[in-house]
DNA sequence: TTCCGGGTTA
DNA sequence: TAACCAGGAA
């Protein structure tokens, strides 16, 4: 290891910095206008998910649980019901369970080290690192899918390739990271938006790059662009995600709770109504005793099914 | 490795 | 049509 090595960064940082002043997206969490739990927020919102849909349910979501402790006080039928149309619901039980653990054991207050955030329900390692960069101004490497590809293509000339972060990834996304903290921040979050913006998967838009001059895989004739890197995914129409959807946007559009004396209790979707979902009943069963093992529905006795209180 | 939503884009 | 998206967990 040489510790006089510039870090990668120092031949594209000034021209990559100018593009992120010029060109960052103005979202709610950023620039300081939120708090760590808030940072949070957004980065399990963000999860596998585009920025765009997410801003609206941030602003709702904040609105009503703007802290830990308040989150944890709601019913996992509010929960679900505020995560609307987000996807993968299963990250907004986590968030509550996660919201319920500050709350109790670490004063309302998310944890500033790496291991205490992972130790978090739904916090792996690259949510723990964004929050520690963005919400901590802490130096740390993250490394995400925009972050991976955009360092492979600009340093290496090669296109990354799917499923989880290699080894060699994570050395690269080191060796490229400035020195300086508060520089770090803004390398982590100007290469993931430049990933968002130009150096997209499919249509890089290498005429408007603030780096093509220093870019490997320009040079090298962007070797790869459009070849399929990920395994051929499952189809969505006919999935058990499909069917899982459908039945709990049918029990989110129940009437809420009256707030009589079952509380938390809301209305519950009779078993007739629940087969009339989708055909296949053995699929649909499936899918319903799976919603319950995650905690997402209750399947009362007499086989009508509710949100969870 | 596979499962877990649902919307957008080329 | 199908890849892709600020991933996490088993």
């Amino acid at each position: 290891m040489n510790d006089t090595a510039a870090p990668l960064s120092a031949s594209v940082s000034t021209p990559l910095f100018a593009w992120w002043h010029a060109n960052a997206r103005d979202l709610p969490w950023r620039f300081g206008r939120t708090t760590p739990w808030g940072v949070l927020v957004s980065e399990v919102m963000s999860q596998q998910t585009q920025m765009s849909r997410v801003v609206p349910y941030w602003e709702g979501w904040m609105a009503v649980w703007p802290d830990a402790a308040s989150l944890a006080h709601a019913s996992k039928a509010e929960v679900i019901t505020a995560w609307g149309r987000l996807g993968y619901p299963r990250r907004a039980l986590r968030l509550q369970e996660c919201a319920r653990a500050v709350a109790d054991e670490c004063g309302d207050e998310l944890p500033r080290d790496y291991d205490g955030l992972t130790a978090l329900p739904g916090i792996g390692d690259y949510t723990a690192s964004a929050v520690l960069s963005f919400a901590f101004g802490e130096r740390i490497a993250v490394v995400d899918t925009n972050i991976r590809r955009v360092l492979s293509r600009l340093f290496l000339g090669v296109e990354s390739r799917g499923g989880a972060a290699s080894p060699a990834e994570r050395e690269l996304a080191n060796r490229a990271l400035p020195e300086d903290a508060a520089r770090s921040v803004t390398w982590n979050q100007a290469v993931m938006e430049l990933g968002a913006l130009v150096c997209t998967a499919k249509a890089p838009a290498c005429d408007v790059c603030p780096v093509a001059h220093r870019c490997a895989f320009l040079a090298a004739g962007r070797p790869g662009l459009g070849e399929r890197r990920t395994r051929p995914r499952q189809r969505f129409q006919g999935t058990d995600r499909q069917v899982r959807g459908i039945v709990l946007d049918a029990l989110r559009k129940l009437p809420g709770d009256v707030r009589g004396g079952n509380a938390g209790a809301g209305a519950s979707l009779p078993r007739v109504q629940v087969e009339r979902l989708w055909k296949d009943r053995a699929q649909l069963d499936a899918c319903i005793a799976s919603l319950d093992e995650d905690g997402l529905i209750e399947i009362q006795p007499d086989g009508s099914l509710r949100l969870p209180a």
